[in-house]
Order: C-alpha cells, then sequence, then structure tokens
DNA sequence: TTGTAAGCGTTATCAC
DNA sequence: GTGATAACGCTTACAA
C-alpha cells in the first residue's frame, strides 16, 4: 500500500501525539500512560511501522549488531561452535554478523571494516587476524572477546578451552592404561588449540620420559582433517617402533587414522593401541569410530563467550577477564576405562 | 586518543576541505581532483577514519546486510551450505547477517524484526518461516531469495536444487543396475526436499512398478540424521522382503544405516545391496562409508542465491526468477557404476 | 571540481 | 506524561 515505509512521524499522526511519544512508547523503560501507548501500538501496527535501526545506531552510538569472526568452518568442530554463537548472540537480543576470514589477504583491512558498524562487540575465534586489529577495534570502544587464541591480553576479554588440561588428560589416561610407547600428532601448521594440547600432554608425560620406561613422540600432520589422518597412518603404523597410544589433536585426524589403519593392521593389533582424539565432534561418535575424546563443550563455550560480552558492556572499564572452559574425557572403544588406576 | 571516532567533518577540518568532499573521495562514482582525494586519505589515515554505515544506511535507505535465515544446522549439508553462502555474500561487498530460526516459537515475528535492519535482502534457506514473512520483507522492498522452499512463489525469486531429478537419477541408478527390491528412506517430517526426491524417484520407477518386475517402498525414519539411519536400519534389513537396493534422501541417515548394518548382515550379503544417498556430505567420501550418493552443490546454490539476489538488486521490477541446479551421480562403493545399461 | 545546505528517522534534553 | 527541539554523521542536490 503505502510506498514509503512508516515513520514514527507517520505513527505519531495517526496516533495523534508527537512523534517523541510515539518513541518512547517503544522504550520499555520509558513512563508513558497506559492509554497512549496502547494507542501507539495500534497505529504502529496499522501502518507496519518498524523502528529504524539505523537511526537508532546513529543516535545510540552502537548497534546491536555483534561480529562474529570465524575461519575454517569446513572444521566441524568450529561450524558448531559458531552455530552455537550465533544461538547465543540471538537469545540475549543481538545480531550476529558474522565474518568468515578463511584465505584472505587483507583480513586486517577488512577487519577494520567493521568499525564502520557500531558493533556492539566482536568476538573473535580464529587465529589468523594480528593482535592489533583487536585493538583497533578496543581503540574505537568496542568490547573484544578473544576464543581459544591467546593466553593473555591486556585489553580484551579472553575465552579459552582448558586445552592444556585436554592433553595432560590424554596423557594420564594412557599412563593408567599402561601404554608405554605414545604418540601425539598435531597438523603441521600450528594452532593455539593444538601447540596448548601438545604442551600439557608431554608436560604430564615429563616425569615419565626421565625414568625411561614410557616415551613420547611428536608427530605433524598435513592438515587438521581426515585425510591428514588417513595419510599420517601410513607413517606411524609402519615405524620399527610401533606406539601403543595415540593422540590427536582433533577427532577429525583421528577417524582418518582409524579408517587407513583398517588396511594397515589387523583388528587384533590394532585394539592394542589406544587412541584419543579431541573435541569430540559428532562423528566422533559414530559407530564406525566410537572414539575415545576429550570433550569440548561448543555450547559452554558460545554461552561463555556471549556471556563475557554482555558482561564487558555493562562494565566498560573493569579489567579484561579471562576464563578457561573445563574439558572432559569420554571413554569409548578406541581406549578402554581402566579398571583399576596403575598409578596413585 | 582521540576520545570520540573521528568523522567525516573531522577529516575534512585536518584536510582543509568541506564536509562534501570527504564524503566523495569515499565514493569511487565522484570525480574529484586527485589531489584533493589524496589529501583527505592521509587526513582520514591519520585520524583511522571509517564511514558510519548507520549514517550511510539512513540515507541510502539501504544497509549492506543481507540476512541468512537458516535452520537445523547441525545437518552438515545445511551448515557447509550456511558457510557457502557467507563466503559468497561476502565475497560481492555485502554483509552477511544470520537468523538461525530452529526450535523458534515465534519465528515470524522475530523475522519481522529483520526488516528494522533496511536489508540489502534476504535469503531464506529455512522451511520454517511462513508464505506471509517473505511477503512482508518484499512489501517493505526488501528482496528475497527463497532456497529449495517451494515449486513457485509470484513475488520471491526462487534457487531450487534439482530435488526431483536426483530421485531419479538413484532410482534410475537402481534399474541399471538390475536391482528390483527398492525401498526410499526420508525422514519422516516431511521437508520440500525430500518429499521431492522420493517424488522424482517413485515417478521414474512408476512404469517398471506396473510391470511388477520391480517394486519400491517408501519408509520414514524418525529425523534426518545418523542415529535415525542407524536405527531404521533394523527395520529394513530384517524385514522377510529385503530390499537390493536402498535410496535414502540424506547421506547422514545412509551413514546411520551402513554402521549399523554391519551388526545385522554379512559383508557379502551386505555387498549385494545397493545403497544410494543424497547430498555428498564430507562424510560420504570417508573410507568407512564410502558411499555412492547424489551430490548437489553447495558451492552452486550459495552463488547462485546470492547472484540472483545481486540481479534482483539491479533490476528490482522484473518478473520472479527460478532456477533448478542440476546434481550428480557420484559411484562409490554402495553401489558400483554398472559396465553395460540393462535398459536402453 | 568544490562548497553550502537540506534532509534521513531516531533518541535525548528540556520545558511544560 | 507529553511535546518541541537539537543533535547524530552521512549523501546529495544546487550553487559557485
Amino acid at each position: 500500500m503505502n510506498k514509503h515505509t512508516a515513520t514514527s512521524a507517520d505513527v505519531a499522526a495517526l496516533a495523534g501525539v508527537s512523534q517523541s511519544t510515539v518513541s518512547r512508547s517503544f522504550d520499555p523503560n520509558s513512563r508513558i500512560s497506559v492509554a497512549t501507548r496502547q494507542r501507539v501500538f495500534e497505529a504502529a501496527e496499522q501502518l507496519g511501522y518498524q523502528i529504524n535501526k539505523a537511526a537508532q545506531t546513529m543516535i545510540k552510538k552502537r548497534s546491536d549488531l555483534v561480529g562474529l569472526v570465524t575461519a575454517g568452518l569446513e572444521d566441524p568442530f568450529r561450524s558448531e561452535f559458531l552455530h552455537k554463537l550465533i544461538i547465543e548472540v540471538q537469545n540475549c537480543g543481538l545480531r550476529p554478523m558474522v565474518m568468515d576470514v578463511s584465505d584472505r589477504e587483507t583480513i586486517d583491512e577488512e577487519l577494520h571494516g567493521l568499525i564502520q558498524y557500531q558493533l556492539s562487540g566482536v568476538i573473535i575465534t580464529s587465529g589468523t587476524p594480528s593482535e592489533n586489529i583487536g585493538k583497533a577495534f578496543i581503540r574505537h570502544g568496542i568490547p573484544v572477546v578473544l576464543v581459544n587464541r591467546t593466553e593473555h591480553s591486556d585489553e580484551a576479554d579472553i575465552v579459552n578451552l582448558d586445552n592444556e588440561g585436554a592433553g595432560e588428560m590424554a596423557a594420564k589416561a594412557f599412563i593408567e592404561s599402561g601404554k608405554t610407547n605414545l604418540v601425539v600428532v598435531r597438523s603441521k601448521k600450528p594452532s593455539f588449540s593444538s601447540v596448548m594440547r601438545v604442551k600439557g600432554f608431554l608436560n604430564y608425560l615429563a616425569p615419565f620420559l626421565s625414568g625411561d620406561k614410557v616415551n613420547a613422540t611428536e608427530v605433524l600432520c598435513d592438515a587438521g582433517n581426515y585425510d591428514s589422518g588417513y595419510q599420517i597412518a601410513d607413517k606411524i603404523l609402519t615405524s620399527q617402533h610401533k606406539p601403543d597410544g595415540i593422540f590427536f589433536c582433533m577427532d577429525h585426524i583421528a577417524c582418518g587414522f582409524l579408517d587407513s589403519a583398517k588396511r594397515l593392521v589387523s583388528p587384533n593389533e590394532m585394539s592394542a593401541i589406544g587412541v584419543i582424539g579431541c573435541d569430540d565432534i559428532a562423528l566422533a561418535s559414530f559407530r564406525a569410530y566410537d572414539l575415545t575424546t576429550i570433550r569440548q563443550s561448543s555450547s559452554e563455550i558460545a554461552r561463555a563467550s556471549v556471556e563475557t560480552l554482555l558482561n564487558r558492556l555493562q562494565s566498560p572499564t573493569s579489567a579484561p577477564s579471562k576464563q578457561a572452559i573445563p574439558v572432559e574425557l569420554v571413554y569409548r572403544s578406541t581406549l578402554a576405562k581402566p579398571q583399576r588406576t596403575n598409578i596413585e
């Protein structure tokens, strides 16, 4: 019907009130007589009026958009995490604006462009963007939450998984199961998570290694995906010194390995080799794999990330927070839960 | 340094030009002397100036945001598709604002809220939103692209997969392989894609069915996921009349079925049963499954969807378009490519 | 090519 | 509780 979209002035005219009264009617905190608000709402309804967010943003100097910076969405864990983030952001009345920075030359430049949108905040879940870009946001008054990216920042809030704890947990599980010849596999390209996971793994093992009873090797595969796991199996299973416990920094790599292993060693032999993955993606629980793994709760991180952002919006000047979300060992068939522990 | 974010006026002051000259300098279509533009850019750089999108949107009456309406992101095909959409939207200088409408009571109401953002367009990939909501967008001048949702709309542009073609293709492959006792499995809850896939499957089979040589049964499983496929295997493989060809409307269901089948029938027996999935998600090519399937190119649909939107933005009044993206049969080990066809 | 000035549709600050 | 009125930062005629 109406050529142009209705504005608050149109509503005001129809309701027979001033434009500012219309504005107030849509603000729950404004005290307005019930009758007036009622009349305004009816007029608004009739005209199909919707607040113009651009105008609102201009005056409030803040939109209700939250930037979600991601990369590598082909990794199911990341994509699951993004999904959870989207839900969480929505649930608190904000709008997720997603930015994928995979394979981008000019990441920092493009990210800089987000400043134009007067975002309520930015949640950075990719390792790619430089440190500087976070600072640029903060300089423009846009809160930044760094997820699983770094140990420390004196400006941005931090939410991490307990990556190191995950590594330790895997190492502990192997030791408790009496495994002595251990391998830890991560992608060649170092990511914050994988490096910390390996670190935790080796740290836990350190005292055992010196006793010479246990040894541990770090193996690098090409990438963090199924195919790399498939390939790396040759290297691991045909070595002279076959391991009896393998920790993969990502479930996907572990699954590739498991499929590949079926060609290389007998089921019987394979059953003697403990395998632990990391993330607990959906695939890990499929019967074809039934992978023992360290569960990272994507919902928990998402919840914590958004909560952190909301806290920051409430108290913009408080000191940056930092938290690590705990992880959990899920026993499945690739490493059975030991009946009794071998160590105390 | 500067307390407040720099505006074009600040830049103008520093560059010694008028505010409108600054504005023009950032518009590639404006003709401005090289020297002036240079001077403006330097001043902008120095002040860390960024265009304020809210102000820009207000005057242009259109933001560069595109609404991506999704649901069921736990389905890997959907999540992969969303990923591709995000990339495509980014690549044409627009910004994806994602809205997940899964498990939402008040979908239409919430979607209505998107009107507030002066979106450049909305791409609806979920079946949940009602027809009306699309009309509401269009009434407000926001172009709508419907993806895999419906056969017809006289206002919105449509991009579909060739779902019916996919079903036909599967049926044809079975017939060519000499399979005669066929089953088609879809999720209990009807979705546009699965219903059309089944329709295509049965349509192609119709002439053979009447000859009584071939028969086909439709089986419903609980949901469109791995577990439902796992469960449905019992029903299918323990029936008196075991099928020799099964078409699953989603790869995920097929994979669950395949894992479950390993418990129920011997590998030898299983090798006589042809299985075809649909979508060609990453999982389908894993060695554990190596599933013959109908590939739907998520990149292609994403590309087509965004292209459709851009076309619409260029010519707002042209008649709504409709296209179907072709699909492709990928032979893997669950149904081998026949050497010669049995029919002409 | 550049400057001046008039909006765009809200919210916020005053009066009343 | 309500109504004027002044921003907010940009684009775009219109003038020069």
